[in-house]
RNA sequence: GGAGAGGUACCGAAGCGGUCAUAACGGGGCGGUCUUGAAAACCGUUAGGGUGCAAGCCCACAUGGGUUCGAAUCCCAUCCUCUCCGCCA
């Protein structure tokens, strides 16, 4: 959520801020909501004020034993008067509320203008696309040839798009994440959590999930809860409400999640492997971070996403999105994208962000500072990896001629063995 | 799921209808005195939200309602924590 005062005070640079992403938003409905809240404030105020000040006088006169039978009657009729100007304030408060909730996070200065994702920028590349001397099959015929994925029974026990993985599929899944967690938390300074699968609603009204993209999650009938679509919600919820040591930031927090996504709009597109389902894996890296040094560490978080392709050796690139492409709450985003043979280009495989304040504010993350002010964190999250796509990408840049699949040296240690060939 | 108890500042905790919320009393943190240094002791300090140029005013005792001229205090609902019982991997 954006600062309203910050929104009042610099309306013009706000607003011109917000048009990199083109969207028409309600910024003149909300000064005038804001002006006519602040307005009546002011009314009721007084109105309490008053209240308060007598009600403060009435046991000393009733101890001089005054009559205080008038001035109960214009007690009662004040008391009425706050109560109708009140609800009032409380519908317009509200109301405002849901205004500034949908309201994105303003783009920071380096975003470059644009609409859609062919206006993203690469920034940087490594390796060349994989070259081979036969003709390579996609991940979901080697997963099927192979019999390591099986999206069939997914769908007979669960529905289109769920996957079974089976044997070394399975094994190869868990590795990576393995892999990931492990190089994460040794290498990459980051401690780890296993957190709920579900999230209530606050949690996801913290993270801006909620109240714009509800359609987009599977919701538990009868209940407040959610099934989480990624671990940067209860990752970051963890410090809702909380006002944190200026000298504990920043925090790094990584965790494996499985991620659920309803994605109501999505039939139709990347119906076949591991690209885009309702459930899948991903580590997840979260930090929270003094204001002044968030850009510098969201340098940080993308290095350390990318080391877990450099270490397997697979092709990706990073992009910088424009405005257009930017996440509702994110205010800088740089995408990770790995080659992915069978589609021919790069494929998403995580997301950095730098929420700013965007998050804290929403969610109450604060920080005491040294001069012992309040201030609020900034959030920042990317993947670190998707393991699905990963493990995609790993059967498709790795495969051989003969029809199995190489694991990356990384990956030895925790497969026990160098090719995958089948089922087992 | 059942029965109790409870949610007040950084922590513990008092207050149980008005003069008690910049919230007693502890503890912790920070600053200082003393000391070669430290400990102890003593002194001081510890800055939630909104609004306003400001003085100030309003709000804040888990959350939301209600009763009352007036609610941390009484009533109702919800959430959470603890203890015991039941169930369960």
């Amino acid at each position: 959520m954006l600062d309203l005062r910050t929104l009042r005070d610099n309306f013009k640079t706000i607003a011109d801020a917000l048009k990199k992403r083109s969207k028409d938003l309600p910024l003149e409905a909300v000064m005038k909501l804001d002006e006519e809240r602040r307005a009546l404030m002011t009314k009721v105020e007084e109105l309490k004020a008053k209240r308060n000040k007598i009600s403060k006088d009435i046991p000393m006169l009733k101890k001089n034993g005054e009559d205080v039978s008038a001035i109960m009657l214009e007690m009662k009729e004040l008391a009425s008067q706050i109560k109708d100007y009140d609800a009032e304030l409380q519908i317009m408060t509200v109301n405002l509320e849901k205004y500034m909730m949908t309201i994105p996070n303003r783009p920071d200065a380096s975003v470059p203008a644009g609409t859609d994702d062919a206006d993203n920028v690469e920034i940087r590349k490594f390796m060349e696309p994989t070259k081979f001397d036969f003709e390579p099959k996609a991940h979901w015929d080697l997963g099927s040839d192979l019999d390591i994925i099986d999206p069939e029974l997914g769908a007979k026990v669960a529905g289109s798009r769920f996957v079974f993985y089976k044997g070394l599929g399975a094994r190869l899944e868990r590795s990576v994440m393995n892999f990931m967690l492990n190089t994460h938390t040794e290498q990459n300074g980051y401690s780890e959590v296993i957190p709920p699968f579900v999230a209530n609603q606050k949690s996801m009204e913290g993270t801006g999930q909620l109240p714009k993209f509800a359609e987009d999650m599977y919701h538990i009938e009868d209940t407040d809860l959610y099934l989480i679509p990624t671990a940067e919600v209860p990752v970051t919820n963890m410090y809702r409400d909380s006002i944190l040591d200026g000298d504990d930031l920043p925090i790094y927090r990584c965790a494996y999640t499985p991620c659920f996504r309803a994605e109501a709009g999505s039939a139709g597109r990347d119906t076949k492997g591991l690209i885009r389902l309702h459930q899948f894996n991903k580590v997840e890296l979260v930090k929270f971070t003094r204001p002044d040094e968030s850009y510098l560490e969201l340098e940080k978080l993308v290095a350390n996403a990318e080391s877990i392709l450099q270490i397997l050796q697979i092709p990706y690139r990073v992009v910088l999105l424009c405005g257009g492409d930017l996440g509702f709450s994110s205010a800088k985003t740089y995408d990770i994208e790995v080659w992915m043979p069978s589609y021919g280009r790069y494929v998403e495989i995580s997301s950095c962000s730098n929420f700013e304040d965007f998050q804290a504010r929403r969610a109450s993350i604060r920080f005491r500072d040294s001069d012992g002010s309040l201030k609020f964190v900034h959030t920042l999250n990317g993947s670190g990896l998707a393991v699905g796509r990963t493990v995609a990408a790993i059967m498709e840049n790795y495969q051989q001629a003969d029809g199995s699949i190489k694991v990356p040296q990384a990956l030895q240690p925790y497969i026990g063995r160098e090719f995958i060939r089948g089922i087992k």
